[in-house]
DNA sequence: GCTAGCATGTAAACGGTTACATGATTAG
DNA sequence: CTAATCATGTAACCGTTTACATGCTAGC
């Protein structure tokens, strides 16, 4: 999810560490703060792999800045991820709201589209039975109010995008 | 949070790993599958510090299971868990949801609301700013409503419980 | 005879967390 | 002069993922 979040914001503009960390923190850091131990590898091992490419600027104040820079594989990678996402990418809601706030860089319109009707179906699945569990647990009662809540706000917002 | 899911279910009962999987795939696997790969170390784990013990007994069919149960430590252990939260246990949703999963365990009322009391802290805060972004990006736009729609009823839920 | 389900594990690769480490500039 | 912010990294530890590995029993 990391990696996705450096591509997705990289392809908006070039921009360096510093600056790309506030952008993921302000994204989803919230619930789940980005560590500057896996950030700055994570940065290195894409432009290990050719995915980003990395130019140093005076800094605006103190070090010197890496300004990067998506490389065209490094924008391949990112369409080709937001275009085909994995399965927990679908399932799991934090990395589909990491999916979906990029997904508007992704050009054809029926392959958004694709993305969006491939979670709406995994809900409509109910969660795979998660949603008719009958708990005497009062807390467990509660996750599931919460969680059903949650799943209509989303399909109704889905099929409202999806039928334009 | 596996670790917490693995004492919260022993906490019940003793269960061999193979039905413990199906019980926490059960409560979350909807999203992120359990694999054995991170079950099985992780019961090796917990057993290597005290917090389970294990017995070998005779499989319904096929292999022997190897039963599980809680000692005092791990009891200990979980409550001391329930009991404080970490900061991303209170504010990221999957992570306190396996919280809430257990809550119940913690035999005081008061701990049990202290907990609640923290997440709905967190949840007031507004997600630290994350509410208030305006997006001209429509998929963002989407995320901030689906997001605002699963807190109010969470706040909501959490307000009724704690009013008793 | 084969597949599905029961049942438990290991090994390599990978990535994240935490702590450590450095150093400049600006505002109070 | 000191704290906050800007700015980038490394190292040890730990846990997860993925793939591999084994073997029994029940039903078709």
């Amino acid at each position: 999810m990391l990696v996705l979040s450096i591509l997705g914001f990289l392809a908006e503009e070039p921009l360096h560490g510093y600056e790309l960390r506030a952008r993921i923190h302000q994204l989803s850091g919230h619930a789940r703060p980005v560590s500057d131990g896996s950030l700055y590898p994570a940065i290195t091992r894409l432009t290990e792999k050719g995915l980003l490419s990395r130019r140093a600027e005076p800094g605006s104040s103190a070090a010197q800045r890496q300004v990067l820079e998506l490389t065209e594989a490094g924008r391949a990678e990112l369409l080709r991820r937001l275009r085909e996402p994995t399965d927990t990418e679908i399932s799991d809601s934090t990395q589909f709201f990491t999916v979906l706030a990029f997904l508007s860089k992704l050009p054809e319109l029926a392959d958004r589209n694709a993305v969006l009707r491939r979670r709406l179906a995994f809900l409509e699945a109910g969660g795979r039975g998660f949603f008719h569990q009958e708990q005497a647990d009062p807390y467990r009662q509660g996750m599931l109010t919460i969680a059903k809540a949650s799943s209509k706000a989303e399909r109704a917002w889905l099929r409202s995008v999806l039928d334009n």
